[in-house]
DNA sequence: GAAGGTTTGTATTTTTTGTTACAGAATTGC
DNA sequence: GCAATTCTGTAACAAAAAATACAAACCTTC
């Protein structure tokens, strides 16, 4: 997806163009790329040559017209700025206006769950979420089953037999019959860890099913029995407990498991666009957004 | 003798505009500073307003015209790609780190986002979720709708009135009856914006209702109606779009909400915890954790 | 050193874009 | 609840920029 930069087409056939083409090249390069988002009057000026010649020289790289090499400039100056480190380097000069000292515990976060987190454990969640032979349980508590549900809707999508284990707790008694050897219960759970979801937890596991736990750092009860248990930072200056770093767990969860099932996921988020449009035609024009 | 940042005069006055030129620098900041840099009908359109208001928006900030205000927003971007630091980090962008991108993409996605939230829009939607005068409404999409979910469960917590509206679509009807002037909706919405959820907020706000929305850059329609809108970033290299940056905005006013009604959260929350313990002793053991 | 083909700039046309005038919608204040 | 004010979009207008046509200048090559 990631296209070529202009630059390096720019460097590459620097050769075949004539004279004053090379001067403009050279203006352009001199002050890339800002040169090439003024008006193709001010580049020409800058580069010493006539406006057609302009025009020429990003015919001759292949642009059907000025406006679309600026397109793509501007694309590719985005994609730059939009790099972390980037990003970091502008932060020093700009704005601290934001200083919430939350917001800065809560990026930390992030930063911190992966870092502490062992990628062996990490990809093996992923690889056992990806098959598709077992079926998932998915199940949280008080404030984290909002999670399990998140997680459920998305991993839905990309593969078959995704349960969210939830409302009354005589329903989960009934979902509890059908777990077996080949199933997966992903547990979110944090402190303070609710003795239902313990409980459930556990039977399932007695019945040899699989257990897979997101949780804080403080490991649940449910830590012994899980296969796979992945930690999240959770500390903010407030109250409770953030699940910010939950999220991102459960995001990159959700992004691995499409990536490993790529093209059955690509033909099942397909066939729902296609249901989708069925049902409510009305969205058609969001579309291409 | 180097000039003030545009993205930082837009912070300051920000309040000082009206509804459509706040919906004008929403999308600019959440997009700074490309999207200036294309047509003002293009700038237009991202933001959902109509040419002229781009315009008034620009002439507010003190520019004579558009051309300027594009010259402006180049030196400016200019002068940072010359940053000793910017250039490393061109150089560098492939192998940042050993990490996974999606990792960093989500903590700078957390720090952007608050970069770019207006402080004001933060600080009104905070009070405004601290009144208990009004009662609560929260609603969300296919994935936000978890969001919501969480949002209601803590707020629940530290004030009374809070509904979290989900479930079949007839049951929005029922609580929409119930809803009048002093009543909020907090919508959690992001593209697809779906159509059932716009016509909720529509309905309730023809009912008299604040409209408050947590939605990603591309500004749901709802932002035409609301009076708070707070952006979040959620672009990650992934099929769909990141809900992380919308739980921390979540947690952030979760946050604010607690602090703010202090005293009668703590009581509230010692309230439930004493009814916890009638409804399940069980849990004692696991207080000291 | 003249004819052919390129290359380049000037002048013109065409298209796009920014700008403004105005009228309807929304909001505010009384 | 009504009037005055402010805000906002539609549509027409003006300005500009991009694109083109063409002729002069410049090399080549014979």
């Amino acid at each position: 997806m990631a296209e070529r930069p202009v630059l390096e087409e720019i460097h590459d056939c620097i050769d075949e163009f004539t004279a004053m083409e090379r001067k403009a090249a050279h203006a352009l390069l001199a002050n890339y790329p800002m040169l090439g988002l003024e008006t193709v009057a001010q580049f020409a000026q800058a580069a010493g040559v006539s406006s057609p010649t302009i025009l020429r020289f990003v015919a001759r790289l292949g642009f059907p017209g000025f406006a679309e090499f600026q397109k793509r400039l501007r694309r590719e100056l985005e994609d730059q700025l939009n790099t972390p480190l980037a990003r970091s380097s502008a932060m020093a000069q700009a704005p601290a206006t934001n200083a919430d000292p939350m917001v800065e515990k809560l990026a930390d976060n992030i930063r911190r769950t992966f870092e502490h987190l062992p990628k062996g454990e990490l990809d093996g969640m992923i690889r056992l979420l990806a098959d598709e032979k077992r079926a998932l349980y998915l199940i949280g508590g008080r404030f984290t089953d909002s999670l399990a549900r998140y997680t459920a809707a998305h991993l839905r999508i990309v593969r078959p037999n995704v349960n969210h284990v939830a409302g009354q707790q005589g329903n989960w008694l009934d979902q509890l019959i059908g777990i077996g050897p080949k199933d997966v219960i992903v547990v979110f759970d944090i402190r303070r860890y609710q003795t239902e979801i313990i409980r459930f937890a556990e039977a399932a596991a007695q019945q040899g099913a699989t257990i897979a736990l997101i949780t804080d750092s403080w490991l649940s009860p449910i830590g012994k029995i899980a296969k796979f248990v992945l930690p999240a930072q959770v500390a903010v200056p407030s109250p409770w407990d953030s699940s910010t770093g939950l999220m991102a767990i459960a995001e990159v969860l959700i992004a691995g498991v499409t990536r490993r099932n790529a093209s059955r996921s690509r033909q099942r988020m397909q066939a729902l666009e296609d249901l989708r449009d069925v049902y409510d035609p009305a969205q058609d024009d969001k579309r291409q957004l």
